[in-house]
DNA sequence: TTGGTTGGTTCATTATTCAAACCGCTTGTT
DNA sequence: AACAAGCGGTTTGAATAATGAACCAACCAA
């Protein structure tokens, strides 16, 4: 691992629950050394990307990405282009619906919403990439995506969240090729054990998947009725993202939402 | 330089101007061996601050970046609680307002928006970082900075961006005492031969200088009166984006709006 | 005092960087 | 067709910078 990539995985540790780290929280949880370590957040610091609060010394995200994303938003605006596109389908759905878009091996969340209807929500941390097996996006990806690709994640780690974690290749191969015919994935407690969640992939230029959105609800409240009305807003919802982003459905992507909507099991 | 910041400044050249940057366009910015650039491109698009555009393999700034910065904000929200204050003030002003943020000896840039109310309009590109010493928010800042940093600053290299630029030390404190006093920067010419601009500066807790706001505006445009009547606005926006941030005015701060506004000619 | 924190620094050892050559591919020119 | 020049990307061994164990200093509680 080069040391650039060292530097840049401190920046993940940050999330919503954790939005502040010291050093020796930072050397604890990279398992590294401390003066690298120190080094490290000293140059970050120097760069921008963090900022040290300067009475507990403890660092935080700084100002650089702030004007980073606004340049890349500036001229490839993919999260307020999604924006509308999530909002509506959550207030549509009334559930947490969020997008995310494929990067490496995982899923990097770009935007979602909550309408907050309901007395309980699936909480959602923007800071945490997610697994393309384990997820519903995940999985939408997968069933879509060039063969190799899927054969390397189904040959690499496929970690198992809770004990309903599907991590066999041969069975996820299954599903994926249920998912492609549906259109529509469907996952209960494989990531987050009380969540379900659906998702859609979402197309590039050429009809490649960058992306996915997903909904999702706690367990208790999915009725197979809701489940389906979700389903078809996910579709149609994809088509909109897809078109809105300048991609293309593919050919054998079902059509939504004339289309006959089959219920998926999975 | 060390490893982390040669990559990172590679982030730098992104602009609104220049979106995507191949790996011969890097190796000619940054001066650098093709194959480090190559190997340190690599190892951003592998963490997700760059993506490579498939058909052309040139790079631009990626998805995590946009992901950090929603963690940032979720905790930290400066660019959202500093919004309605510019967006307010630059429809008051009628003019392109701005805000920043102090980030080692530069400013970043944190939001913009412009009325369009003019047939000109002053050009920002938010992807560059502002001098402190010859930009009306730079001047801000510095005429509330604490005398070391002040001295180091007027110390250092001191470019003339334009001849009009002040890169005379003794001059530059004369100017920074003048601009303590009244509260308001004003600046013609030093930084965009045709733009002249104010600012004024933010405060943190502790009452220590965080950042600044500014009003620019092509200088064909600007009379003393619409600068007067800018600069009490500016005033007044600098209490109003210091109070939201959470942080205090100094004592010796001159108050808006009831205060006696003197024209400050600079 | 002791013991356990915290953030930060020093200096042999070790891994990275550099420059120049090369490869395969596309583009425009002769 | 042949050529040159551009592109992105890779390889090589000598120069250079990153690394990590130990060390400092400060703070807090017992």
């Amino acid at each position: 691992m080069g040391t650039i990539t060292k530097a840049l995985e401190m920046l993940n540790f940050f999330s919503d629950s954790r939005p502040q780290i010291g050093l020796s929280d930072f050397v604890r949880l990279t398992g590294r050394d401390k003066a690298t370590v120190h080094r490290h957040l000293v140059e970050l610091e120097q760069n921008g990307f963090l900022e040290q609060h300067p009475g507990t010394r403890a660092y935080r995200l700084g100002p650089a990405i702030l004007r980073l994303s606004a340049v890349r938003e500036a001229t490839y605006p993919v999260r307020s282009i999604l924006r509308p596109v999530v909002t509506e389908l959550a207030e549509e759905v009334g559930e947490l619906v969020h997008a995310s878009v494929l990067q490496g091996y995982r899923l990097s969340p770009v935007f979602h919403h909550d309408p907050m209807l309901h007395g309980t929500q699936v909480h959602f941390d923007q800071a945490e990439m997610l697994p393309l097996h384990a997820t519903s996006s995940g999985l939408a990806v997968l069933a879509y995506a060039p063969e190799p690709f899927r054969r390397s994640i189904l040959g690499g780690d496929l970690v198992a969240y809770t004990e309903r974690t599907v991590t066999d290749p041969a069975t996820l191969h299954v599903l994926l090729d249920e998912i492609h015919a549906g259109g529509v994935s469907r996952l209960s407690g494989a990531y987050d054990g009380e969540v379900t969640s659906q998702g859609v992939p979402v197309f590039g230029p050429g009809g490649s998947v960058t992306g996915a959105l997903s909904a999702a609800l706690p367990s208790v409240r999915a009725t197979p009725g809701t489940l389906d009305r979700i389903a078809a807003a996910l579709r149609a919802g994809a088509v909109r993202a897809t078109r809105v982003l300048g991609g293309e459905m593919p050919a054998r992507y079902p059509l939504p939402p004339q289309t006959t909507l089959e219920a998926r099991e999975v």
